[in-house]
DNA sequence: CTTGACAATTAGGATAGACTAATTATATTT
DNA sequence: AAATATAATTAGTCTATCCTAATTGTCAAG
């Protein structure tokens, strides 16, 4: 008989879509960095890590990486599929401001049910991508490969002179998101490389006629596609 | 210093929400009543509701009444209001069948936030009443004392011959829901009580030009007001 | 090749929630 | 008053999550 699929728990659910962002990222998936982006501590991930191996949603290598397996991978997609249309409702619809839409988001991607997601993809029109510009799985053309961060650059890579699109901006940080908004550097706006000023760890954009100032930690975390 | 109000759980706000819809219903508020409601054994609703009473939401004095603290009404009057908010959202602009709406809702209500519930009043235009018409908490003119079942009838009371609006259908049961809906009985609706046979338990009622048959027993759960 | 540093893993504990199986109260009915 | 229901309560278990505090690997720098 077929096994019947467990219902996935939040904390499980919080971990599977944890995984699947870093790996989205091209971010080497490690145990610890997992506990700490999840706000928990190593040995609670490690065991939560092996009831999920046990379980068949993930693969703990004796060499430390963690993969998602097959099932572990549709359960996350599915998540962060509910979660970035959660997103789009609650900005394009609801006009929640921007750099509150994940944390909402969080909080309601564990309750919707595929047929409210499809209602909420109508909704929107059968949107491609969340605020930040990250793709929607489920949605026309979404592959999980053609979607990898690897295939894409971060501003910080940028030379002085270049004209860039910004393609992503950070979901989680709503400091950041805030600044920026403000800025206009969000997704499909234009902005050139302006300076890239190395030595002091900064580089300068220019973007919808003004001018801005970020450090280049912070234009790591963008990323953009050089036109 | 303030006690910081421990967030309550998911199952922690079911019992309550539970406790608030029979309370609301002028049903007597038992555990084992509580447990069937919920699904569980008495042992452990007795534990939870143990838990609750250590932590401040409901009381349980010696003669098994339990009722809620003024902390759990309140919170319980979030989550109702939240719930409500999520059917009309789901009905009016999802447009998702009727029946649907509790089971969905209910798993929505837990994630959304009270800067979210706002937004979903703002968009549904500050609606009072869920779809099924049950008032919802914190809307324009909202009272829990008027609000009372006890205030209105149900259908099996009304003499034959008389003619009534439709205040209230039960939110749960998805099969008499969709049947009734099929046949317009839904709030604000007007129907006449064309014949009560108490010797073979059924009323016939016109509702819309037709007639339709129900038994004593479905019309006890039809909240009406006779005019 | 030894020492850190960092990561994994183990040990030992809580608490929330759930269950089954008694046992004890309380009420209602012969 | 004795017997029957019905409900409350207690006992004893289990699993999922979470924690703190070791302990064990592993790998790179001296």
């Amino acid at each position: 008989m077929p096994q019947i699929a467990k219902p996935s728990s939040i904390a499980t659910e919080d971990f599977l879509t944890t995984i699947f962002r870093f790996a989205e990222e091209g971010r080497q998936v490690i145990s610890v960095r997992v506990a700490e982006a999840l706000g928990v501590s190593p040995a609670t991930a490690f065991g939560m890590l092996r009831r999920m191996d046990r379980d068949g949603l993930v693969k703990l290598s004796k060499k430390k990486e963690i993969t998602l397996t097959p099932t572990g991978n549709r359960i996350a997609e599915d998540v962060i599929r509910r979660h970035r249309l959660a997103e789009r409702f609650l900005t394009d619809v609801l006009k929640l401001k921007w750099h509150k839409a994940y944390a909402e988001a969080h909080r309601l991607e564990h309750g919707i049910s595929p047929e409210v997601a499809d209602g909420l993809m109508a909704l929107l029109g059968n949107p491609s991508t969340c605020p930040h510009g990250y793709p929607i799985p489920g949605s026309d053309g979404y592959n999980s490969i053609k979607h990898l961060r690897s295939h894409l650059s971060t501003l910080n890579e940028i030379p002085q002179g270049k004209t860039v699109v910004v393609k992503r901006v950070p979901e989680e940080d709503a400091e950041l998101l805030k600044y920026l908004d403000e800025h206009n550097v969000s997704p499909s706006w234009t902005m050139k490389v302006t300076e890239v000023a190395a030595f002091k760890g900064t580089i300068a954009l220019e973007i919808d006629g003004h001018e801005i100032v970020i450090s280049t930690e912070t234009a790591a975390k963008i990323i953009v596609k050089a036109i």
